[in-house]
DNA sequence: GGAAATTTGTACGTATGTATG
DNA sequence: TCATACATACGTACAAATTTC
């Protein structure tokens, strides 16, 4: 993937905020005045901004200036990243354990959400995640096998991202939601806690470059994980009640 | 709050959607196109689609077209929202019961989160949010006084960020995280379900205008509820590892 | 208090690159 | 090969908010 210039700009700030230059609260040279450092477009400044205000990691102020957020956060929610780079970041370290694949017939919600018929059977992948060898995720998978002819357990060891890369499949975004669930027996088990332990189910469809659904992924996460969050206040959701 | 072009557009698209003109997997006009339709500038148009990418409500493919996702999603997590409208996207009624302020010293965390010294008092506010008078949301909320000089209870009867604008305060955007949790038998009760049952806690700092932060907020969610979510892969996001 | 300077916000236009069919 | 459509990048002008003098 060719870099843009707008990301070697959100790169260079970045970067200005790991090597302690520019601590939390430090104002950024104004617009203009990075643009003509750099020698890009104002535009492309804002877009570079604009991405980590979305981020959570700048705050911009009208009239005043832009300014390094006090706690940033690297990686929100709403970026869709690898879970081991999530894990590192919560400050653990991460590993990948109890790989089990196994082709079976799609149930009628991948049906549906990945828009296949009863006679294209699906992979199914179990992986668990672990912080610090504790396990902290349990993830189900689930991938349309004309897709992905030829796979084998191992080749979802590391990235599931990269394994698909290989294989022309570019994720681009997921659509999906949260919500608490109780660990049933088998979850509890495979993540060492008590059966009914509070958890934090994801379920997510993931979509290629072309906007179609390539896999259905749910997502187990125990009480040990925290996941960042950065919400914007949207202009147009006029008149809320709370 | 002034209304800006491209939010005319966003407007004009789902307008589009919701009356049926537009059904989902429909092709927007190209971009230039629009812009001419609208009489407004690409950019323009483009601002405006990239910020329903973003929402999940459109999907973008390089030299083909914009479309709209099979299935839209109105309000993510990722969007500042209020809790009332996010109830009642999920199809329920909406309403607020249980509202207790009482004045305290702030803990710990309050005067680290809210950058308060242990001498301003702060409120707390406990509200309970119904969907079909169904306890759904337990919301704790923390404000230092000193912002809010001459509140009562009834101020919290609708919405607060209503009632933080009223005192020249706007919420802009907030920083937390979610994580799963068990409900003690306090919040059990208020939320009448059983002791232990799995609950998704979001914790928040909100802030203003000019990035303060100005209230810290617990809000518990109970399993009936589901945080629709859209997350976009960040290019920069180089090497994950899954 | 008010004018000027600074800084971000909005809007538009143009040129060129890249992907698709 | 060519036309179409989105992607990126730069530039300009003016509006709005804030700070400074």
């Amino acid at each position: 993937m060719k870099k843009r210039v707008s990301d070697s700009v959100v790169e260079y700030i970045r970067n200005k905020v790991e090597t302690g230059e520019w601590p939390a609260g430090q104002k950024l040279p104004s617009e203009p005045g990075l643009a003509a450092q750099l020698g890009v477009g104002r535009s492309t400044v804002r877009e570079a901004i604009q991405e980590l205000v979305y981020a959570g990691y700048v705050n911009r102020i009208h009239g005043v200036g832009s300014f390094i957020c006090e706690k940033t956060i690297n990686y929100g929610m709403n970026e869709y990243m690898s879970l081991t780079a999530l894990i590192q970041q919560n400050g653990y370290t991460a590993n990948i354990r109890h790989i089990k694949l196994e082709i079976t017939r799609p149930r009628k919600k991948h049906m549906e959400l990945l828009g296949i018929s009863e006679l294209e059977p699906v992979y199914e992948v179990q992986r668990v995640f672990t912080a610090d060898d504790k396990p902290i995720v349990f993830e189900l998978a689930v991938y349309p096998c004309n897709l992905l002819p030829d796979v084998h357990a191992e080749d979802f060891e590391a990235s599931s991202f990269k394994m698909l890369e290989k294989r022309g499949i570019n994720i681009r975004h997921s659509n999906g939601w949260v919500s608490p669930k109780a660990a049933d027996s088998e979850i509890a088990k495979l993540l060492e806690i008590p059966q009914n332990s509070p958890l934090l189910l994801m379920e997510s469809v993931l979509c290629d470059q072309n906007g179609r659904a390539v896999a259905y992924v749910r997502d187990y996460f125990t009480e040990t994980f925290k996941f960042p969050l950065h919400r914007i206040r949207n202009s147009s959701s006029g008149d809320s009640l709370d």
